[in-house]
DNA sequence: ATCCCTTTGAAGAAA
DNA sequence: TTTCTTCAAAGGGAT
């Protein structure tokens, strides 16, 4: 298992993302709230070698009884519980907001999805059906909708956002997304970015590395990011760009569509390559019919060349298809250079590309969180940076993760609809047990002597680079 | 130019 | 069923 297996032996693999739950997290934010800087650089220190170690004790015994079972029902439990949870905290009006109010609507798309396990609902979905039944659904779906719209309106002011307009919307249907912005399809079936962003880009984290559109919503906060100069708002230590409230605050005060704003535009699955890139292709493809939503998101190789791009020219950010631009020039330059070479790059655009895998969680979180750590700190190696993201993950609160967790587990079925043959298997290079480049060898919860060295030098950098009175954020 | 490092989580293969 | 491996993102550093 990833996870650091200093202990437990027997319950590891069962628990990976329990552990991503358990109390260690918040004590140790508890903690770092109530250190001085100073302790706390040398906790960092310490933590960010020896995290494993606080994390086996750390489980209070309630906590320990509802560890949930293994692998994937671990994050079921982990939703339903948070449901639960927030349950408990509202009052039993019409309308109950989700657990994670800045992720409004990531328990609606349950209800219809095909792709859950065994074909039947997701117990988030059963735990919503239960604890509300299907009306408060319906008032639930309503007033969402109307957040929705309101928000995609005040955030994007230049959306054209017209009702009746999508043609495809009963083939869309029918394509069950979990996206909150197919539910806000529904009256608002037009979202179309002048810059092709797809209406469903708020399910996508987005770059502005990779899309940049051409100005940033006046409202949006200004900063600038350091390696492209697109500014980016000043936020302080652990308020995220996306999550305008700070974790501790999420709960309270949700962001109507805090999960839908835009992720520093970056894109969950960026292309390299390409000018274009697509954002994760969903129900709510709109002014297109069914067989183009299709072929606009489905690989190159399942559609005719021609159709690999989306009537916005935008290509499926997961796919990296550098093969594209070939492609567009085939016709000119290069078909008056015919060769062999010619012919092997042609088998080689006829080579199935790479479709990337969804993003984790916690990957999910990085995306979000590394452009503000980066900025937070001098450290700019990566190495560094995520190790400090992997303990600022360790202590989002279980409200906060969950909202990784379900969004990355949407990213999956949306991955699971688009490309329906794909396998992570497929990106294997050599195939499985080849590696593709030396990995590490360690056993589990231990490192080797060089790449423990590394790691201390990343440790050091790491607590360095990192102003102690910014500490706490970790 | 390519690989390594580092993180967590998911998926798949091997044991 | 458990364990192990690879890949996903990121980018500085090493080779």
């Amino acid at each position: 298992m990833p996870q650091l297996n200093g202990g437990g032996g027997d319950d590891l693999g069962a628990n990976d993302e329990l552990i991503s739950f358990k109390d260690e997290g918040e004590q140790e934010e508890k903690i770092s709230e109530n250190s001085s800087a100073e302790r706390d650089l040398a906790d960092v220190k310490s933590s960010l070698v020896n995290e494993s170690e606080t994390n086996q004790n750390s489980s209070s015994d309630s906590e320990a009884e509802r560890r949930p079972p293994p692998r994937s029902e671990s994050f079921r439990d982990k939703s339903r519980e948070s449901l639960e949870e927030a349950a408990k905290r509202q009052d039993g009006g019409l309308f109950k907001g989700p657990p994670y109010p800045g992720y409004p609507f990531i328990m609606i798309p349950d209800l219809t999805s095909p792709y859950l396990p065994n074909g039947s609902l997701s117990p988030t979905a059963r735990t919503l059906h239960i604890q509300s039944g299907s009306t408060h659904y319906s008032a639930y779906k309503t007033i969402e909708h109307q957040i929705a719209i309101q928000y995609l309106q005040m955030k994007w002011p230049l959306l054209d956002v017209q009702a009746g307009s999508l043609q495809s919307r009963q083939a869309l249907k029918d394509a069950r997304s979990p996206s909150p912005a197919h539910i806000v399809s529904n009256k608002v079936p037009v979202v179309q970015h002048p810059h092709h962003v797809h209406p469903l880009t708020p399910l996508i984290t987005y770059s502005n590395e990779h899309f940049t559109p051409g100005n940033p919503p006046p409202h949006l906060p200004a900063d600038v990011d350091p390696k492209t100069g697109i500014p980016r708002p000043p936020h302080p230590p652990d308020i995220s760009p996306y999550y305008p409230l700070s974790p501790g605050t999420v709960g309270q005060i949700p962001h109507p569509l805090g999960w839908l704003v835009p992720q520093q535009g970056q894109p969950v699955y960026p292309i390299t390559t390409g000018g274009f890139r697509h954002p994760y292709p969903t129900a709510l493809t709109v002014n297109a019919s069914m067989s183009s939503f299709l072929s606009s998101r489905f690989p190159p190789h399942m559609v005719p060349p021609h159709h690999t791009l989306h009537t916005t020219g935008i290509p499926h950010p997961a796919i990296v298809t550098p093969t594209v631009k070939q492609e567009s020039s085939q016709s000119d330059v290069a078909s008056l250079h015919s060769s062999k070479h010619q012919d092997s790059k042609k088998e080689e655009e006829k080579k199935k590309p790479h479709i990337k895998k969804p993003l984790n969680a916690f990957m999910l979180y990085m995306k979000e969180m590394r452009a503000k750590v980066v900025a937070e700190c001098t450290l700019k190696e990566s190495a560094a940076i995520n190790q400090i993201l992997g303990r600022r993950w360790h202590a989002l609160s279980r409200e906060e993760q969950a909202k990784y967790y379900e969004l990355a587990r949407k990213e999956r079925q949306l991955h699971m609809q688009l490309y329906p043959g794909w396998s992570a298997r497929d990106n294997y290079v050599g195939g499985y047990g080849k590696k593709k480049k030396r990995k590490r060898d360690k056993q589990p919860g231990e490192t080797n002597g060089e790449k423990k060295s590394a790691f201390a030098t990343y440790k050091v950098k790491a607590a360095a680079s990192v102003h102690p009175l910014q500490m706490e954020a970790y």
